[in-house]
DNA sequence: GACTTATATAAATATATTGTTATATTACTA
DNA sequence: TAGTAATATAACAATATATTTATATAAGTC
């Protein structure tokens, strides 16, 4: 109980990792969204996502070769950690620490590399080729 | 905000600070009685402590020349992650993970090294010096 | 002021973590 | 089944962390 306890909290306990959850809290994203959104390397972010996941914070629904995450809310639900509460609380737009992250949020389907991951000529996704 | 959550959740997310989390739920320790309890050297301890402290975990009373700790219930108050609070709902004596803490705990106020700290020749502790 | 005592800090070591670049794997598609 | 795309992993360097032993500091006593 302690240990688990310890690598739960412990994997909360990293800027990037609290960034991704934060993100997530929006919406399910899959990797290369989290890619753009943060601006960050992709084996930065698998990497980190992967300690999220062993901590069982994380869930993933594959979807052709998109790994899409969540929150795992059997985990999380009912969190009762005051500042990680009220970070939850506050609006991701509201976020001084993320106001570039929110802004590539908001923008994610005008993201080149993000449009080219998940409508990619290969494969289009079924809700870009229903809209376009 | 997301530096200091991190802060905060990093503190918490190590075994040995966790096990001090909860024998200070129990009630105030000095250092001493921590080192007698966990059974761990007192380096090791101030240095926990001290991490505890940095993240304003522990609030500290100095009385003589012993540093009390205990719990600062301004941060941690109405935590609502769900793991931790499972862990701090949980009897000390029902913890698998500390029992020998928690036998080591209920007689404190036998071991010898503790005795000796806190009533030292030196500077008899009020409570003690009324009681025998 | 000299001597203890409680705690803090320093120095050293071992291990762990983070991030990068390069490469492997896996799933799809043509 | 060859090629490509999405993600995972490996190898490495840099930094951080945890622990021990030894020593310093600071508060109390005589």
């Amino acid at each position: 109980m302690i240990d688990n306890t310890a690598k739960i909290l412990k994997a909360l306990g990293e800027p990037t990792r609290l960034k991704i959850i934060k993100v997530l809290a929006e919406r399910e994203l899959c990797i290369c969204e989290l890619v753009a959104v943060l601006n960050m390397s992709q084996p930065r972010i698998s990497q980190h996502v992967k300690v999220l996941k062993q901590a069982r914070l994380l869930v993933e629904r594959k979807s052709r070769q998109n790994s899409y995450l969540s929150i795992n809310r059997d985990v999380l639900q009912g969190t009762r950690l005051a500042p990680f509460h009220s970070l939850m609380e506050v609006e991701l737009a509201d976020l001084a620490d993320m106001q570039q992250e929110n802004q590539r949020f908001r923008v994610l389907e005008s993201n080149e590399d993000v449009i080219a991951c998940k409508s990619g000529v290969s494969h289009p996704d079924e809700e870009i080729a229903n809209s376009i």
